[in-house]
DNA sequence: AACCTATATATCGGCATGCTATACATAGAC
DNA sequence: GTCTATGTATAGCATGCCGATATATAGGTT
């Protein structure tokens, strides 16, 4: 609705497959997921704890990806890994962001609005 | 969640700027925006009529695009117009998109998911 | 005339999802 | 001893999308 808050509304329905690519990277816990995507987005991508953890526990409810604390060695830390299903599903929400992206890309060009493809 | 509605899901928050980018294209009503997402997407975007109406009336209400009831000809239609805000509007939601998408390619590079880019 | 189909717009209720605020707890720095 | 960064969690709220349903018109068929 406001410019500002557009991205948040852009990211909906496109989390999972983020976080789900972030963990078939490597194992991590939430906090680190969390900074990962802050970091590889150039602060772009800002996933509040609120909407992270919830997300986590829905993908582990859906056998997406698996959790083991880690509760030895310093700050108590909840580790998730992405499963074979996960692998799968990620694979098959790629390739659908992708053809949904190059649908919105070709009418935004459309209309004139693209600017170069990186 | 399951993989057939991913799509679905994945278009979310970015209905908008189809939508305003169709009709920057061109004025045209209701039944024809659909009809024109559906043939430039190859049936890949449906917009069903209880998003598509609903979603025009929120564009109005924000004045990003402005109707005009038609009913002296043929069967009564109601025409939209993008507006000179619509317009702003439109070119910032598509730089977001643009960043935002590319952010997410990165992403898939990482894993190795992405394909080639079009 | 009666009927059917495609066209055309509209709204309601339900559902999924994301975010703010809040809470709680630990480790390390000062 | 206090502060800050780290780390996880949830309740409550807002938003947005969609299926179902309703209404109406134009044009074609029988």
């Amino acid at each position: 609705m406001m410019i500002e808050n557009f991205q948040r509304e852009l990211m909906r329905g496109s989390l999972d497959l983020i976080v789900l690519s972030v963990l078939a990277d490597r194992s991590q816990y939430g906090y680190s997921i969390q900074k990962q995507i802050r970091d590889a987005s150039a602060d772009q991508v800002k996933l509040p704890a609120g909407t992270l953890y919830p997300l986590l526990h829905r993908l582990e409810d859906e056998r997406l990806i698996r959790s083991r604390w880690e509760k030895s060695t310093g700050r108590p830390r909840k580790w998730y890994e992405i499963t074979a299903s996960g692998r799968k599903q990620l694979s098959a929400q790629a390739k659908q962001w992708q053809s949904y992206s190059q649908c919105v890309e070709r009418l935004l060009t459309m209309v004139g609005l693209r600017t170069e493809t990186a």
